[in-house]
DNA sequence: TAGCTTTCAGAAAGCCTTTTCGGTCCATTT
DNA sequence: AAATGGACCGAAAAGGCTTTCTGAAAGCTA
């Protein structure tokens, strides 16, 4: 079924055939086009239909030699496998899908090098701006502040303060899903979370702290750093039952150590939630929604997020910049797995 | 934190400033850059390190409007959020970054309207070319015969046989599922899928069923249609369990089916792999390698078919036309939920 | 020295669109 | 009738780059 036909194919319609068709000069043509109002409305008319005829789409990169903006950015991700990236993405390409502004996605696979060669393609593709969207909530190198164009970090900070990042406000995640399970009646909570190398273990198991001190309480034992994994969360919730088999809800740093929880919890003969209370982060559907019971969780807002970075960066280009890190609010997405204690 | 500080950037350099820089006119600076003959050793090293001075990147869009190939394309997917799409996408965007081809990202979220809005937009940017990924494994209209740039479709085949779609083979998935559980000494083997509204479950059935032909064998009972959600996975369990407790084998069509499978193989007695050999099917990591046993999948090698589609655009742009529908071999990643009958 | 080729640099056209400015035509005013 | 004004249209420049073609200078042969 392959066939060579040559790569010909009929130029698309430019504005000087649009005129000819019409009978008017380029200019005219444009100006009908454009809504202009030096043309008269039949000559308008005119070009419109001829336009039509032809399918006629101006050629942006002509539009965007002259205006000097291309309407385009591009968007950086270190790591399209990550599934925090995606939704961020999503958020971004929809608020700037909504505008007439395109997209160029680059995946950098965490290489600095990539990277590099990424920004330079794109500042060569004249791109209105930047957003660099990180893989992990740690902070990252900066760009630099010498880029011609403004840039929105979005997930992972950048490292420079100047520059303008847009996080999730992990702290605040840890003390909302405390308060949660305060207000379904609990008091000994444990904390299994995963990698204490992220800053988002670190950051989640403060706020969650804080919410407990703020109501005269504390941890059942400290908080238990190891791997985002169900496994760790299978063998840290065994350690912890050992300890402290009164304990009456466990937060987990992630829905995946959560499931491992759940597990083990069961396997052990507690209840959840009647015994105990059992709450996710990320709020990752696949694993919520079909764990028994379904797992209530903290959902980061990314796509959120995504959008306020589309946002910020809309109005640098515009000329208004801000600096600083932006932490948004996260949400807790109740089910079965939290329930007042009867 | 926030500033106004008015838009004025220093423009980028231009040819013409590095012209003058090395004192030379714009055309041998153009020559001098892109290794063109006509020029003298010494003259190009004067401009080359002007434009180095300079920071130089030549404009794209002047350069596109130019050659009329803008070296990008558009990367249409009906729905970011399905998983599928990504590695797809993950690997189009290498095929085309190892060039020096950018690319548009579109999320149409399965609406046609949207789809289309899209499709002329990247239109007007002039894209060379167009890659369609779909969200399953199901035919979706053609964008049709008309426009100006070629275009590949992925997972999702177009309905226009003319078009070039490039899919995963689910029959052979099927197939070589069964051939391994066969070669593990299974004979006695029974299928859970999902939702029979879907070509790829209703492909990887037939591939099934084929292999167990090959082999004079035939499916313990009907292959069983449902969702593709592990609470589908348990039910179907207990009610094939009820009728066929002798069965060695369960294939399933997901690895979400696969995970609720063996919960209530665990359940009932039955032990993973030693009694009962259980597949997945999408090789999703987050469940294959989390579950007890760790679980053998199919992998759809979905990478390879975007970075397949990426090729063959690339191909079609430079004139080769091909037409049809493509598939690509899956294949089997083996854990520890598939063992040889001790 | 005249005539040839070779080597290298620059002028200019072209890609497609937008926008400014000047010009034409007609209707109105003095 | 002449002058003014408004409505409409087109010529031309600009934006940054590549490419072709023309030109000039140098090196070579006869």
């Amino acid at each position: 079924m392959t066939q060579a036909t040559g790569p010909a194919r009929s130029h698309p319609a430019t504005l000087g055939d649009v005129a000819r068709l019409a009978g008017v000069s380029i200019a005219t043509a444009s100006k009908a086009l454009n809504g202009r109002s030096q043309v008269r409305a039949e000559t308008r008319q005119r070009v419109i239909e001829a336009a039509e005829r032809l399918s006629f789409r101006p050629n942006q990169l002509a539009r965007g030699l002259l205006a000097g903006r291309t309407g385009t950015v591009g968007l950086l991700t270190s790591d399209l496998e990550g599934r925090f990236s995606i939704p961020i993405l999503m958020g971004a390409e929809d608020a700037f899908g909504a505008g007439e502004v395109a997209v160029f996605l680059c995946d950098a696979r965490g290489d600095a090098i990539r990277e590099q060669h990424h920004v330079r393609a794109l500042l060569g593709r004249r791109v209105d701006g930047l957003i660099v969207v990180g893989s992990r909530t740690d902070p990252r190198p900066s760009l630099g502040r010498e880029l011609p164009v403004p840039v929105v970090y979005a997930y992972a900070p950048s490292d420079d303060p100047a520059d303008l990042s847009i996080v999730p406000d992990n702290v605040d995640a840890g003390r909302i899903a405390v308060e949660h399970l305060l207000a379904c009646g609990r008091t000994r909570i444990s904390h299994i979370t995963g990698d204490p190398g992220y800053l988002a273990a670190r950051d989640r198991a403060e706020g969650a702290r804080a919410a407990l001190a703020d109501a005269g309480l504390d941890l059942v034992g400290e908080p238990r750093f190891g791997a985002w994994s169900e496994g760790w969360g299978r063998a840290a919730t065994a350690l912890l039952l050992d300890r402290h088999p009164d304990l009456d809800a466990v937060l987990c740093g992630s829905d995946q150590i959560a499931r491992g929880v759940m597990d083990v919890l069961r396997e052990r003969g507690h209840r959840v939630p009647e015994d105990v209370a059992v709450m996710g982060f990320d709020n990752w559907q696949v694993l919520t929604s079909s764990s028994r019971p379904p797992l209530t969780s903290v959902d980061m807002n990314l796509e959120q997020v995504g959008r306020a970075a589309a946002h910020a960066l809309f109005t640098a280009i515009s000329g208004v910049r801000r600096s600083g890190i932006e932490a948004l609010p996260c949400r807790v997405v109740i089910r079965g797995s939290t329930a007042p204690l009867s």
